[in-house]
DNA sequence: CTGTTAGCGCATTCAC
DNA sequence: GTGAATGCGCTAACAG
């Protein structure tokens, strides 16, 4: 430890403790000459506060909690990185906690940050389902700002992306593209998210007059082996001539399956994904993506709790929502 | 908060705080009877401790700082992914700070640090040139355990990969694809992963009989635009039939210059990356990547400093070193 | 403007 | 086995 208090400072400066506290936080009610000799003194001898005492005393801990599905998730670690930017320009820290979509883990995380340990918890829900009521106890105690995975029936702060325009926008795309048998991968099945984004593609089929054909959509989960033969099965039994992918994670199997079929992207199958791996219009002009603006997200989540922690003056009604880009290059572009 | 505190569960139960406490934390000197019932009623009450009170009591806040450069890098964020993982198993808490490769930024964290906050600390050190003297009060202070980007002088528990070797085969493995003319995209120019990431490099050539030409190595840094400039210096001016680049960062300018010179991959120009892109072969088999193995770098990472944390009886002369993975598909396949 | 006093919640003496 | 007392380092109320 640096092992040096206030009570030190306070000696070697014949002053009293609470003098040099009140020195060091710059209150309006110390001279101009105690407070420089105190950051003098506190600098000289690299004085470092110690955060557990000061947490206890004034119950703030300058502490944020991020909770996530996962961390190696380009997304997820995109928002993160946009949230520790804000937060250290406001001298907050950051506590990181990932779910792997178990609620259960979920919710013991939740219940280990009622104890005082941060101010606020910046949430991407996990999409397991499960009952949703250790979302309550928190929401009651501490600011809750939920970012891109919410739920639909938890009355808090949410920021989220324009999820039904962007997947009506890529399902369009791929029409426009002369795509007229487009295979759905369904992930985020019971998040709003996910609905809208199903509720996107449907509407927009309609709007081309295409029949919405529910053998064209898989529901997709957690279990990658499964996942990989279900759209197997629909790309040998239905062979679309398009494909939109829910999230990120789906379009490797793609790949890889129509690798083992000798399917060609994107000359017999059009690939869109939601997906945030910005090289990949790079790497494989054949794949579009929509990419969620994660870094902006992780900015908005954090100014907005902290502003929750410094006047509770936010409308909690009307959600955040920012926009998604869908990006086209190489031979699917425009 | 759950508010809720030793002394009301010990009012409750008629009995003294410090017998509560005692039970809380399994003590030997109380009775199972007492420590059931006071068990039961913790539960009941949802009872979480408080870590400021407990903290600043015992002097260990159960808590590891990570630092990185960034956390959105498929590298960092899979590393942190491993030591979130074991952290959580072993019911630590992680805090993230990410430095932007600013060598103030980090100095600025790690005094920070210095205070209690945390028990330890798992970094990955600035590649920005700057003086290192920070490091020196940290390390002395409390357990710190550097894995990937370390530096040379510092006397401490590292972790690193086989960069040498990795860069010889990437090397060779260009060489056995008919490359005699491959550039080098240096970065990391003062870390010990950088130079002997050249390093291997220079002796593959060397061991193939080809003469190591300073023209082909591209010294990078964090200005990106200058980076793509002196890229496609490179690539015009020496026209090279291979390259190498020392971190997947570079790889992205590196296509983008070659769409740009018309310049074919990999018919003109092989490409190895040290990358952790794990799809980035899939969408693009024309790219052999040098994976490392960023998921178990994280895992080790956090269970050495658990045990410098537990038993301080770690072997700290000898680093630990995981081995990195050639990979390759599709055309330059083996 | 500055000092005195008190207490945040917990864990650890020392008693019994 | 259990209780009483003490203090970790800091901040806030109350004096002066």
């Amino acid at each position: 430890m640096s092992s040096i208090t206030i009570k030190q400072l306070a000696y070697e400066l014949n002053l009293s403790a609470a003098t040099v506290s009140r020195a060091l936080s710059d209150s309006y009610e110390i001279s101009a000459a105690t407070k420089q000799k105190v950051w003098d003194l506190a600098k000289k001898l690299n004085y470092e506060p110690n955060p557990s005492a000061s947490t206890l005393r004034s119950h703030k801990s300058k502490t944020l909690a991020v909770i996530v599905p996962e961390i190696a998730n380009n997304f997820f670690s995109q928002a993160i990185n946009g949230i520790e930017e804000v937060s250290r320009q406001h001298g907050y820290h950051v506590l990181i906690y990932q779910t792997h979509d178990n609620s259960e883990t979920e919710a013991a995380f939740i219940k280990s940050l009622l104890s005082g340990r941060v101010d606020g918890v910046l949430i991407s829900v996990s999409s397991e389902t499960g009952n949703s009521n250790h979302f309550a106890d928190l929401n009651k105690n501490i600011p809750v700002v939920f970012f891109d995975r919410a739920l639909e029936d938890i009355d808090a702060v949410k920021i989220t992306t324009n999820d039904y325009e962007s997947a009506y926008l890529a399902t369009e795309h791929l029409i426009e593209c002369g795509c007229n048998k487009i295979g759905y991968l369904f992930a985020l099945n019971n998040l709003t998210a996910g609905k809208k984004r199903l509720s996107g593609y449907k509407d927009a089929l309609l709007s081309n007059n295409i029949a919405y054909n529910e053998n064209l959509v898989v529901i997709c989960g957690k279990e990658e082996s499964q996942n990989y033969s279900q759209i197997k099965d629909l790309l040998i039994t239905n062979r679309p001539d398009g494909i939109i992918s829910s999230i990120e994670e789906l379009v490797l199997p793609c790949y890889a399956i129509c690798r083992e079929l000798n399917i060609n992207i994107p000359d017999d199958l059009k690939i869109v994904s939601f997906s945030n791996l910005k090289t990949a219009p790079f790497l494989n002009p054949s794949l579009t993506t929509i990419t969620q603006p994660a870094f902006e997200i992780g900015e908005t989540a954090a100014t907005l709790i902290l502003k929750l922690l410094n006047n509770k003056q936010v409308d909690t009604g009307e959600d955040v929502v920012l926009k998604s880009a869908l990006i086209k290059r190489g031979s699917t572009a425009v």
